[in-house]
Parts: structure tokens; sequence; C-alpha cells
DNA sequence: CAATAATTTCTGTATCTACAGAAACAACAG
DNA sequence: CTGTTGTTTCTGTAGATACAGAAATTATTG
């Protein structure tokens, strides 16, 4: 399948967008060739598209299947799978959100929580623990809140973040 | 210098997740040591304390530097440069997010508006066309929004955090 | 139970990035 | 002006990752 420019120049710079973020980058690239595409697509039919190896595509849906992604469909008639992906950018970010928090974000908390309970503490300036501890903290502070906003449904998060400005005047009044 | 158990741990951590990041490896741990170090520190102590070239920490501060994470400082009797970071982790973590902003996001922000108003643009299915047009959308909205909690003080953007539960029922109403 | 189609795992190579060490450069002191 | 100290730039190498292609595995059909 050949690509037209527009979509060839998107799914490039998601590539290197994706790299720039800790991304593979045909991982990153395959997300937006299915994020583009009107119907699911077979394995073969991405390494061809991108011109990547059939293996590298595999090993990349596997990925982006663990991140839940795409998702694999069936049609009628054809054995392989076809893998498609939300086309919902708000739920594409939750998800990716979502799997940093997992990945990254929690690993560090437990590092973090570590840290202070640990009887080296001891050796550490007053003010190394107090930002430790603060970084924990802070951490702490901005997950939960992402929790709490990631539950919301598009809609509402939509308006909270367009209501930016008047958030200020809320919260000097509570 | 001799690194404490704690501040090593930490420091590793904060390497390790630097690169998941996509931020050069050196370039978090010089960082992190910064932020856990009472004083500011020369060049040669950092690279001694870390093992590294001279060389590596000459170019990883100039990055940092470029950042705005860190400043250059002089103490009396010294020639040599020393280097601090804030410790305040609400600033680091704005000067990261503007940071990444600029270098990141505004470019993507570039390519998909010209992209909307190429003429190519018909070439593209109309589901694509509208895929294409709510990414934009998507991220001027969130950017717009991390703008606006950028700018308020640390204290304020922490009563917003904290208040995540209430904001949707502040929603809900207006 | 073959024969075929589809997918995954394995292995080696190419590419890229990080980095050390050397060399060049700049600032300063005597 | 010359030696000293400190910093940056340059160059080659080591290490890591991404990837292609082959081999092995699994599933599917008649």
């Amino acid at each position: 399948m050949k690509l037209t420019p527009i979509t060839e120049r998107f799914i490039l710079h998601w590539g290197e967008m994706g790299a720039r973020w800790g991304v593979n980058r045909t991982v990153a690239q395959i997300h937006a060739l299915l994020y583009l595409s009107e119907e699911p697509l077979a394995a073969d039919e991405i390494a061809e598209t991108l011109s990547v190896a059939r293996s590298n595509v595999s090993n990349s849906l596997k990925e982006l299947l663990a991140w839940r992604l795409v998702k694999v469909t069936h049609q009628m008639g054809d054995r392989r799978d076809h893998f498609e992906t939300s086309k919902d950018v708000w739920e594409l970010f939750k998800l990716i959100v979502e799997g940093r928090k997992q990945r990254e974000v929690e690993p560090t908390l437990a590092v973090l929580g570590e840290c202070l309970s640990s009887p080296d503490m001891a050796l550490e300036t007053l003010g190394a623990q107090q930002r430790i501890r603060e970084t924990q903290e802070f951490i702490l502070v901005l997950t939960t809140w992402v929790d709490e906003m990631l539950r919301q449904d598009p809609e509402t998060l939509m308006k909270v973040l367009k209501m930016g400005a008047k958030i200020r005047n809320f919260v000097r009044g509570a």
C-alpha cells in the first residue's frame, strides 16, 4: 500500500517524536499508521507500507498490544490477524499516561519510599532528606491528580482544560 | 567525593528514568547530584563523584544550562565555575515541561498545521482528515492549559491538584 | 494427518548514541 | 610574555538498540 504525502509526513513525524520520548520509532510509526487508517491492517500490509521487516512489525505490535493501544480483529475469509487502534485521541492519551505511570512513576515512588524508610537516611544531610521527601510528595500529588482526571470522561476533561483561567479563581475563592 | 548509599541510589535511579524519557543518562545524573548537593559543585568534582569523563560533564552541563535547569556560580578564591540547580521541585518541573513544549510540542503543532493547510490534504480520506484535525485540537487544548497552570505560583498549583475531586463538581455546576 | 499459511523467536549485523581521552583554546597570575 | 589552571571542542571507540532475515513454531484447511 502506498502512503499519501500527508500520511507519510504524519507517520514520520510521529516516529520521530516517539523516539524523543523513549518510544521505539517503528512502534510509534505503526501506531500512527493504524490511527490514520480507515480499516484494520494485517501485519504484512503494515510491513510493506512502512518498508520494515515483518518480524519488526510483529515485535512492535506486541509492544502496542501490551500498552493496550491496539487490538486484534478478524475479517471473514482472511486468516490473518488484523490490527486497529482507537480513533479517539483522548482515549489514546489516557492509555499512554496510564502505561507510563505503571512502568515508570510507580517504580520511582517505590525507590523513593525505600530510601525514606532506610536507616541509611540518617547519613544524608537534612537538606537532602527534605528534598527526597518533597520529591516523593510532589510525584504523589501529581499522579493522584492525574488518576482523578483520567477517570473523567473525555467531555468533562475537555471542559476542565478549556477552563484553565477560571480554575484559578475557583481556587482563590475556596 | 564519595556518595552516601541513598544519594547514590537516587542518582542512579534518576539517570535510569531520564533515559526512559529521552534524556541522556549522565545529564539526568548530574542534575540529580546537584539537586541533592548542599553546595554548588565544580565540574571536576562532578566528574570525580560520578566517575565520568570531565568532557562528558562539560557537555552535559551545557545541556542543563540550555534547559535553564542549572546556573553557574562563583566562589571567592576559586577560579572554577560552580554549578547549582534549584531546590524547588515545582520550579524544576516547570522548566522541564516548558523545555519539552518548546522542543517537541511546538514543532509537532507546526507539522500538523502545515499538513492541514496543504493541498495534498484532499488526497486523504475524510476520516484521516478529521483525525489530524482532532489531534491538533487536542494538543492545542492541552498545551494551552498547561501554560495556564505553569503560570500559577506553586502554592496555587498545589491547591488545584489537591482538589482533583472537587473540580469535577465545579465543572458539573458550571 | 499432511500441506500450507501465518506468526513468533532467534541470531547476527548495522546504526546510533554516549562517552573517554586527546588536543585545542581561553582566562588568568606572576 | 610565559606558565598554569580551567574549559570546550574534536575524534575515535565501546556499548546499546533497532532491525532484517532465517529458522522454528503454531494454527488452519482440506
